[in-house]
DNA sequence: GAAACTCCTTGATTCAGATCAAACGCGCGA
DNA sequence: TCGCGCGTTTGATCTGAATCAAGGAGTTTC
């Protein structure tokens, strides 16, 4: 197995290019010394699917660099994207054998992986990592709950605004630009992954985009840069007033 | 605090009235103590709400009997049901001190409590429960990342269908009626509550319900009591193919 | 530098489900 | 027994987003 991103590799927590939140948030020396003996890195070009739905699954980790989707798909080829996989975030399902949906790279991705079977080894001897690991599953659970509201009773409108909200917000925190002013950012997905995250078509997200466009809520430049004027505005067109303030 | 279901404790692991799945999955005895020794029941009616999202929780626990729904609501009234809480379903958040959504009572119920404090005292000296609780909530995270499926890309009948499909199973594997044959059951959701689950509207909900079953798929005594004669073909009609065979 | 991609936009039309409106059935308390 | 309220059904109409269809704009490839 081809190892491209060794030398990324630390020993230190604080700057640990991974951010495996599961380690960070209470580590201890040996344990980092563990974790560091059985962790790689692993490169994916944009379009490769990482993982199978129905795949054993050899790894847990996170995403270094990138962006990854969990996606759902039927039959007949109706797909739905179920979990948007942002640098930081953890994939994979601790006790678990198989992989639920396809984890497709969504744009050239970096992984930080472990290997699963001493990862568990290591997390029943050490009760805080499955504690961490409980509330980072928490997390994703709240995510995936306030998604199901944007999906079952927001509008195209809206959706395409949540959207926007959730991926600038991420993209502020993760580069630490809390500053109040508008907001920039590149947009990770194609119309059609946009799509399939929210449940419309590529051409309802088009159309939704410029609409937002004209009418002043954000600006494009290009096909993929972002800039939101104003955040707050923004929120309101998700439909979505609560913690407006977070970033301002 | 009235308890009026305390006659019901049981200390055996095995007749636990409250089947609290994460403790019976590796129980052992002292830690049965312990549980038991924090442990209360509380009923509520019908329309009750039992939690609302920002308030503080001082308890987890499981649904003994009825049926209670996870909530969220916009500004603007429109509201999605984002959990479906069946008898031995697990409500609450270790970790978190307020709940993220409304809890409210759909039908009649009781609830299973432990004390919140000493039950995460507990989980951070036994390693196993925390990941029993994991496990859950990974189960629950597939559960919510399933329904979003449904929502973004289901049509209204496949909706209802997914529905019936889920409550028919959860019912005879609850009631160990695991034969062939038809299954029945009851519903324990008004037009609305169906409607607010599924992202539609109740009168949809109805003209679909009543579309399954001039076209067979379903049989109805009464409003609210369902005779499925074909497991399959339910879960044909919900564009679900996979594991019909999960009863049969 | 043209062909062949891939991704995005825009327009015309259709349709599933929402909305608006009315009425039915059934249990319940007066 | 009579309303009365709640959940449900059913019908008529409207509409937001899907679908179908065409073209544009920015790349890679040879």
């Amino acid at each position: 197995m081809h190892n491209p991103l060794t030398a990324e590799v630390s020993q230190s927590c604080d700057d640990c290019p991974i951010r495996h939140r599961a380690v960070c948030a209470r580590c201890e020396a040996d344990e980092l010394e563990v974790l560091d003996s059985i962790k790689y890195y692993r490169a994916y070009e944009a379009g490769q699917t990482i993982l199978w739905s129905g795949d054993r699954m050899e790894f847990v980790g996170s995403v270094v660099r990138g962006v990854a989707s969990l996606t759902q798909t039927m039959e007949d080829g109706r797909t739905q994207m179920v979990g948007l996989l942002l640098p930081s975030d953890f994939v994979g399902r601790p006790g678990r054998d198989s992989a639920a949906y396809d984890v497709v790279a969504t744009t050239d991705i970096v992984m930080c992986c472990f290997r699963k079977k001493p990862f568990e080894e290591m997390m029943a001897r050490t009760p805080h990592l499955a504690q961490r690991l409980l509330e980072m599953t928490l997390d994703e659970l709240d995510a995936a709950r306030e998604w199901m509201l944007v999906l079952g009773r927001k509008t195209a409108r809206e959706k395409i605004a949540s959207l926007l909200s959730i991926i600038a917000r991420r993209d502020a925190t993760l580069n630490l630009s809390a500053g109040a002013g508008p907001l920039e950012f590149d947009l990770p997905l194609t119309r059609e992954a946009m799509a399939d995250y929210l449940g419309l078509t590529l051409e309802t997200v088009s159309r939704q985009i410029n609409a937002l466009k004209r009418d002043g809520v954000i600006e494009l430049k290009g096909k993929r840069h972002v800039t939101v004027p104003d955040f707050d505005l923004l929120n309101e067109e998700a439909g979505d007033d609560s913690d407006g303030g977070m970033l301002s």
